[in-house]
DNA sequence: CGCGTTCTTGGACGCTCGTTCAAATAATGA
DNA sequence: TCATTATTTGAACGAGCGTCCAAGAACGCG
């Protein structure tokens, strides 16, 4: 009953993460939402709440998409370690090249936004320590299969590539392509080559 | 001749930087700075020209300050090698714990004002460009001396080290005291250990 | 065909933003 | 002492902000 919704929800919070992804969040306004979604504000406000709701809801879609597709990188090559190359990989090529200076969502509204935002915070904080926790199996996995040096701590080494792919995105935006990102990228690739002389178990 | 200035400019940029470095740029309101610096708008303009002239002015002076503190905290332990150990744990300490949440403002600016902004672009991407060129020659200093192992090329070193920092000062943006940030500081001092089994010449 | 209900539309509100500027003030040199 | 010069001061401005809300429009149902 009741006249129709005219918009998808979940497609209106797409195009509002575009939105606050290129601008930041305090620099798109409620009218740049307004002609960005194709939706009129008074239609926003009543589906979403105000801007900070909505730039919520926008956070956490991007926190849920951004969880499932480091899912998807890491089951892609042959084995546990090239699943971890190829994540690597794409998220250096993400933040390299030109239109690629938008960087990282979540890094950028840790760095404008959650110092100051209480629940905003926790969105961006158990968002990167679900990136980590994804990371820590495929790890495990690819030292006992013996394509990994053991060297390592397989949890030490995963939030180092976190906060690492959270650097390279920061510090991509700096530049359309960074030599720095492209030769940190280069470093943390040698780090998952198997150059340790143990043998696998 | 004529009144003469009530305030040093340099000291007014230093209170302009720890307001833009706690709140960010687009946050703070040119009234916040006047309260901030105890001088007021009109002789702000008159001094610095407008908000983002003065947030440049900032930035540039706060780019300044790291530059020679780069050079401070690679001079402190005993050779090269502990130089670079002690950037990394103050650079880590730096943003864990209560009321160390500002992160790096270089790394702040990256994120919300420089994809905008070109002039703020250069000045953020050249100082980090000089924060990974000051590391070179303490890597190579510690390889040569043998304090540090050969496998890693220096220049990607020092990239991996400044995108790692600003990750880190990212991401510690989102806990008082992130485990993230302790983990993947702990990864990068494993890394400067001399695990490998070469003789220094 | 009304009726109830839900959503859309866009004008209006109060507020704060960044910026300007004329008047007031405090120093200098003659 | 008084004209000159540089700085301070704070009121004022237009623009844009986020938010609200009354009126209109589009549906299902009886």
């Amino acid at each position: 009953m009741g006249r129709p919704k005219t918009f998808d929800e979940d497609a209106v919070l797409d195009r509002a993460i575009e939105q606050f992804w290129t601008t930041g969040y305090h620099a798109v306004s409620v009218r740049d939402l307004e002609t960005g979604t194709g939706v009129l504000k008074g239609s926003l406000y009543a589906a979403f709440g105000d801007k900070r709701a909505l730039f919520l809801a926008s956070l956490r879609r991007y926190a849920d998409q951004s969880a499932v597709q480091i899912r998807e990188l890491l089951s892609h090559g042959a084995d546990p370690r090239a699943g971890l190359e190829h994540y690597l990989r794409v998220r250096g090529k993400g933040c390299t090249g030109p239109g690629r200076t938008r960087g990282c969502l979540l890094a950028n509204t840790a760095a404008e936004v959650a110092p100051h935002d209480p629940e905003v915070r926790a969105v961006v904080g158990q968002s990167f320590a679900k990136l980590a926790a994804a990371l820590v199996p495929a790890i495990l996995d690819a030292q006992e299969q013996g394509l990994l040096s053991r060297r390592h701590d397989a949890r030490e080494l995963a939030a180092h590539l976190v906060v690492l792919v959270q650097g390279m995105s920061v510090v991509g935006k700096t530049e359309p392509d960074s030599a720095l990102v492209r030769s940190s990228l280069r470093f943390a690739l040698s780090l998952l080559e198997n150059d340790s002389p143990e043998k696998s178990r």
